[in-house]
DNA sequence: CTGTATCCTCTTGGATACTG
DNA sequence: CAGTATCCAAGAGGATACAG
């Protein structure tokens, strides 16, 4: 009687990486830092940019979340000696690599989209094993 | 020396998708949403198996986002008729779309750890625009 | 085993007013 | 324009005890 043991093939799965996982997660946390990436990712933007592109940002939660993406390398923080001093804010080469991870984000997010369009034929009842 | 004026070329950045972002940062926000989904890749685990798969989290949140998640559409659970009860939570075909997504973002997170570990040759002090 | 209930703390984020 | 300071509200999450 070979196999009795049951493979139970993924029983125990492995968790290869969720510390990478909670990494990046810290740094895309937040209502607003992927925002804010994601407007970056074409270009640099000035602050005042930044809020306009994201309107409900409040000023205060804009300035917290780009001092920390700063402190965490993941975007640049660029003074304009012009009259008005003006303030760029720029990803790195580092926060460039977030941005592939936003576009599957973002991709997934049309899924849902999608899916909460057509929620229908699946029912919400509590459901037994077995019962298809 | 050419170059001076730059194009500015996306100084009008298009707000392209931001929706479709929030729509799934809505799903995988939080400190444990991202771990529950990761560890169910593979296939299904039940209560206690997430609880010791993701040690830190405490019974009162895993239920509760175990809850939310399936109330999206994102995972199923399913009660096993066993003599203690057990139950089963799988990843739907929806919540399956997000392991790219969450693949996505491990890759940066091993990218951030490297790129914490040679923080060298990087000019910590307030930049002027021009220089270098 | 699979949760729920209560209480508590910490962080995020908004509103408003003010500074350089 | 580019922030900072202060105050406040809401939610996430932890600890513990309890329930089906």
């Amino acid at each position: 009687m070979a196999m009795v043991l049951k493979v139970r093939k993924n029983r125990s799965a492995p968790p290869p990486e969720p510390c990478a996982l909670t990494e990046c997660m810290a740094v895309i946390a937040g209502a607003w830092a992927p925002n804010v990436i994601w407007h970056l990712r074409a270009g640099p933007r000035r602050f005042s940019e930044l809020r306009t592109d994201i309107p409900p940002v409040s000023a205060k939660v804009l300035s917290q979340r780009l001092k920390e993406l700063e402190a965490k390398g993941v975007l640049s923080r660029t003074i304009q000696p012009t009259s008005p001093p003006s303030v760029e804010y720029a990803l790195t080469p580092l926060g460039q690599g977030l941005v592939p991870a936003l576009e599957a984000i973002v991709t997934v997010g049309h899924q849902l989209k999608a899916a909460r369009m057509a929620p229908a034929r699946d029912q919400s009842l509590p459901r037994l094993a077995g019962s298809v």
